[in-house]
DNA sequence: CCGCTCCGCAACGAT
DNA sequence: TGCGGAGCGG
C-alpha cells in the first residue's frame, strides 16, 4: 500500500474510509480520481470481492480511463469490477432482468434521432401539427417526465402538469407519451431515459430483483454525483440501501447539468438520508498556478447554493491570465492559433499541451481553420460523433432489426436502403396490415406473401429472406459479431453502393463503414472469453451507449491539440488552455440568463473552463462573428465587463497586453482606466460581489440597454458629434456627445420624437450614419 | 417511386 | 451558410 504515502492526509482519509456511507467534497484538481481508484484498490486489497463494487462514471471515457488505472494498481482483479456509466451499467441489468418488465434481452437502445423520429411519426398519425408539436419539445418534455420518474399515466392525471401544457399549447403532451411510451415498448426498445426510469420500475415492483442487486454491490461509489438526476440518485440509494456503503465523489462547484434534471439537490437528499454520512473535503488543488485557482474561486464566490469550501494551492503563482480581442471570430481563431504557435515555440510545448475551449461546438470552424493554415494538427471532440453518422448508423439499423424484429426505427431505416423500390406507400400499407391483424411489422414482411401479392411483394420477400439469413447466421450458426456484420455489410449492398459512389462524401462513408467493421472486429478480439460477449446483439448493447467517446486516431500521430466544448471538458487538463468567445449572448449564454440559478450554472461552467488549466489561461472574445453565414454583430465584453474591472482587481492575475503595434485589423484590449462601465450597474462596487449581485435579467439602470440584434452593422469608428444615425429600436436622432475610453466608446444620443436622450455603448457597430 | 429543387430554419450540453 | 423535409414532375 504504498500508494498511500503519496497522498494528503483528506485523501488518505477517504481512501481508507470503508465502510459507511462517505461524501467527498471534491474541488478541482484536488486528485479526485486518484482517490477512487486507490480507494477501489484499498477495498480489493482489503478483501473485498471486485465483482462486490460498483463504481459509477459519468461518461465512458471516464470509466474506460479509470479501469486502466485500476488494473494497473491491482492487476487483472480489475476487470471484474462492474464500472461504467449509469446508462451503462443499468442497461445491462436491465438485459438480464428486464423480462420482469416485458423486455426481451435483446431491447433496442433508441438513441435521441431514434426518438425524435418516432414522435413525428405519431404526431403525424394524429393529425396534428407538427410546427406546433415540435419533435424536439415533445422529447424534452418526456424526457424531464421520466428523469423526475413521472410516468405517463401519472402525467396523464397530473392537473398541474396538464395546465402547464395547456399553456404551453400542447394539451395532447399526455396522450402523445403515452402513446410514444406505448410504440417504445411494442418495439422492444428503450430511449435513453427509459433505462434509468425502468431500473427504477424494476427495483420497485420486483423487490425479488432488488434484493439480488442490493446483495450484489456491497461498495457503491458515484462518480460527479453533482451530475445525478433524481431518478439516478433513487436508483443507487435503493441499490445501497442494505449495505449503506456508499460513497459519492463531487463538486457543487462544478454542477453544469442542471438542464438535463441533475440536481445539487441530490447532495442533500443525500444527508439527509444518511443523516451519519461521513464527508470529506479535497481542497488543495495540484493542477494550477494560483493565478488561476485564485481567479476560479473569485467567480464562484457568490454563488448562493454552494458547500462551504476552500480550494488552494501550493503551486507557484504562475503568469497571469491573458486577455484577447479580436474585432470578429475569424481573427479570433487567427490570434489564438498564431499565440498558440508562439508559446509553444517559446516553450517547448507540444500540440497535446493545448486547448481551446468554447461555449457550443459550432464555434469551432474559425479556430480549425486558422490551426490548419498554420498546419498545427488538432482533433475535435464532440460534434456528429462516429456512431451518429449517417451511414454508421444505417449499418447499425440493420444489426439492430436483425437482432431486434420489433424494432421500427431500425426498420424504417433499412427497409429501402439501398433502394429497392420500396417507398412510404408500401411502407404504409404493411403497417395497416400489421394493425389490422394485430401482428408485427416483420411478421407481415415475413410472410408477405399471404397477405399482398402486389408488385413489391417479391421484393420484400427478398428483403425479408436477407434479413432471415442473417438471423440464421446468428442464431443458428452462431458467428461472431465481426463475421455477421461484415457479411451484412456485404450482402445488404450497403458497401457496394457507398463503393460505388466516388464522391468525397462517398468515399468517406466508405471508410467510415469499414471503420466500424474494424472496431467490431477489435470488439470481437478483445472479448475472446465468452462467447456470449462476441456476439452482435452484445456488441450493440455497447455501441448504443457510446457518443463522443471514439478513440485517438489509429495512426498514432496523437500530438494534436484539443477543441472541445466547456463541457467536454470536464475531468481533463491541459498545459495552455484558451477559453474562447467569452462575450456577450455566447458565455454567458443568452438562454441560460433566463433564471438566477442558470446564471449561477454559467458561472460553474466558468469556472470549469478556468480550472483546467495548469499552467497558462488565455481568454478571449470577438466583436463580432459569422452566423449563418452573416456576419452577425454582438455587444462585445458584455461578460468581460461584468468581471472586469472588479473581478481584475481581486484576482490581480490578468493581465491585458501591452500597447505594442497591432497585427493588422486587430485591436488589442488596451489598459483603459480601472473605471467600470456604468452601463449596467448603478452602485458601483469595489470587489467582487458586483460580479454577483447583477440581476439575470437585461439591467436598464441609467442608461438604455439595446440587445445586440436590433443594431445595424457599421463602422462607429467614424461616429463624429452632430452625426445624424438611425437607431433600429428608436430611430433617427443625433449625435451629442461622444465619449472615448480606451476602446470603450459611448454616444449620447438625442433621439426624435418622445424617446428623449440616450446613451449608448459603442464597442461594434450599432448604428447606421446617415 | 425516384430524384430534383425549393424552402425554411437553425441555438448548448451527454447518455 | 447548409441541412433536411416537403412537394412536384418524370
Amino acid at each position: 500500500m504504498d500508494y498511500l504515502k503519496g497522498l494528503n492526509e483528506p485523501q488518505r482519509e477517504a481512501v481508507q474510509h470503508i465502510d459507511g456511507p462517505l461524501m467527498i467534497i471534491a474541488g478541482a484538481g484536488s486528485g479526485k480520481t486518484r482517490v477512487l481508484t486507490y480507494r477501489t484498490a484499498y477495498l480489493i486489497e482489503k478483501g473485498v470481492d471486485p465483482f462486490q463494487i460498483l463504481l459509477l462514471t459519468f461518461t465512458n471515457k471516464a470509466a474506460g480511463e479509470m479501469r486502466q488505472r485500476i488494473e494497473n494498481a491491482v492487476g487483472n482483479d480489475g476487470k471484474n469490477l462492474w464500472m461504467g456509466t449509469f446508462h451503462s451499467v443499468f442497461a445491462k441489468i436491465l438485459r438480464f432482468d428486464g423480462k420482469h418488465l416485458g423486455y426481451t434481452s435483446d431491447f433496442s437502445i433508441y438513441d435521441t434521432d431514434d426518438s425524435k423520429s418516432l414522435i413525428r411519426a405519431i404526431v403525424k398519425e394524429r393529425g396534428l401539427d407538427d410546427k406546433v408539436y415540435k419533435a424536439n419539445v415533445i422529447y424534452n418534455r418526456i424526457s424531464g417526465a421520466k428523469n423526475r420518474l413521472i410516468g405517463p399515466d401519472e402525467y396523464l392525471n397530473n392537473s398541474v402538469i396538464a395546465a402547464d401544457d395547456t399553456a404551453a399549447k400542447l394539451p395532447e403532451m399526455g396522450k402523445l407519451y403515452k402513446l410514444y411510451t406505448l410504440r417504445c415498448f411494442q418495439a422492444n426498445a428503450m430511449d435513453f431515459d427509459d433505462l434509468l426510469y425502468n431500473t427504477n420500475i424494476l427495483f420497485r415492483d420486483h423487490p425479488a430483483v432488488l434484493d439480488k442487486y442490493q446483495r450484489k454491490f456491497k461498495y457503491i461509489m458515484v462518480d460527479e454525483f453533482q451530475d445525478t438526476n433524481i431518478s439516478q440518485y433513487l436508483i443507487v440509494k435503493k441499490l445501497s440501501e442494505l449495505s449503506k456503503n456508499l460513497c459519492v465523489v463531487g463538486d457543487d462547484a462544478q454542477s453544469i447539468y442542471a438542464f438535463r434534471g441533475a440536481s445539487i439537490d441530490n447532495i442533500l437528499n443525500l444527508e439527509k438520508d444518511y443523516p451519519n454520512m461521513a464527508t470529506i473535503k479535497l481542497e488543495q488543488n495540484y493542477r494550477s498556478t494560483k493565478n488561476i485557482v485564485e481567479a476560479a474561486n473569485s467567480i464562484i464566490a457568490k454563488n448562493k447554493n454552494q458547500l462551504k469550501k476552500k480550494v488552494f494551492t501550493e503551486n507557484e503563482v504562475g503568469s497571469l491570465i491573458e486577455l484577447i480581442k479580436a474585432s470578429s471570430d475569424n481573427e479570433e481563431g487567427r490570434l489564438i492559433a498564431t499565440h498558440l504557435f508562439e508559446s509553444k515555440m517559446a516553450h517547448g510545448l507540444r500540440n497535446t499541451d493545448f486547448a481551446i475551449l468554447y461555449r457550443t461546438n459550432a464555434q469551432s470552424r474559425a479556430f480549425e481553420e486558422s490551426l490548419r493554415k498554420l498546419n498545427i494538427k488538432y482533433r475535435i471532440i464532440g460534434g456528429l460523433s462516429f456512431y451518429q453518422r449517417r451511414e454508421v448508423k444505417d449499418l447499425l439499423a440493420y444489426f439492430r432489426f436483425v437482432v431486434n424484429q420489433k424494432d421500427e426505427e431500425a426498420f424504417k431505416r433499412i427497409i429501402n436502403l439501398p433502394k429497392r423500390g420500396i417507398g412510404d406507400t408500401t411502407i404504409a400499407k404493411i403497417a395497416v396490415t400489421a394493425s389490422e391483424n394485430q401482428i408485427s411489422v416483420w411478421e407481415v414482411v415475413s410472410n408477405i406473401k399471404q397477405f399482398q401479392a402486389g408488385r413489391f411483394a417479391d421484393t420484400i420477400e427478398g428483403f425479408a429472406d436477407l434479413i432471415k439469413s442473417f438471423k440464421i447466421m446468428v442464431e443458428v450458426n452462431k458467428k461472431d459479431a465481426y463475421e455477421v456484420a461484415a457479411h451484412i455489410a456485404k450482402a445488404s449492398g450497403l458497401l457496394r453502393e457507398l463503393h460505388e459512389d466516388k464522391t468525397v462524401e462517398g468515399l468517406s462513408r466508405y471508410e467510415n463503414v469499414q471503420e466500424l467493421l474494424n472496431s467490431i472486429k477489435q470488439f470481437v478480439d478483445d472479448n475472446e472469453v465468452e462467447e456470449e460477449d462476441k456476439s452482435l446483439s452484445s456488441f450493440l448493447q455497447t455501441v448504443s451507449l457510446l457518443t463522443t467517446a471514439d478513440s485517438d486516431d489509429p495512426d498514432g500521430d496523437n500530438d494534436r491539440v484539443t477543441l472541445m466544448t466547456i463541457h467536454g471538458a470536464k475531468g481533463l487538463e491541459f498545459n495552455h488552455v484558451y477559453v474562447v468567445g467569452m462575450e456577450e449572448d455566447l458565455f454567458p449564454s443568452q438562454m441560460m440568463l433566463q433564471s438566477r440559478a442558470d446564471l449561477e450554472e454559467e458561472r460553474r461552467l466558468f469556472y470549469v473552463a478556468i480550472t483546467r488549466a495548469e499552467k497558462k489561461l488565455m481568454m478571449s472574445y470577438a466583436e463580432s462573428r459569422y452566423q449563418y453565414g452573416r456576419l452577425k454583430p454582438c455587444e462585445p465584453s458584455r461578460f468581460l465587463d461584468e468581471i472586469d474591472p472588479q473581478y481584475l482587481q481581486f484576482a490581480k492575475n490578468i493581465r491585458r497586453p501591452e500597447e505594442k503595434p497591432a497585427p493588422q485589423g486587430f485591436v488589442r484590449m488596451t489598459n483603459r482606466e480601472q473605471k467600470a462601465p456604468d452601463f449596467g450597474t448603478s452602485n458601483k462596487p469595489t470587489s467582487t460581489a458586483s460580479l454577483i449581485a447583477k440581476p439575470a435579467a437585461r439591467p436598464v439602470v441609467g442608461n438604455t440597454y439595446i440587445p445586440s440584434q436590433d443594431f445595424v452593422p457599421s463602422d462607429t469608428k467614424n461616429l463624429v458629434e452632430g452625426d445624424r444615425v438611425e437607431h433600429l429600436k428608436f430611430g433617427f436622432g443625433k449625435v451629442k456627445k461622444i465619449d472615448i475610453n480606451g476602446t470603450d466608446r459611448k454616444a449620447v444620443i438625442q433621439f426624435e420624437g418622445t424617446i428623449g436622450e440616450k446613451t449608448l455603448l459603442l464597442s461594434f457597430a450599432k448604428l447606421r450614419i446617415l
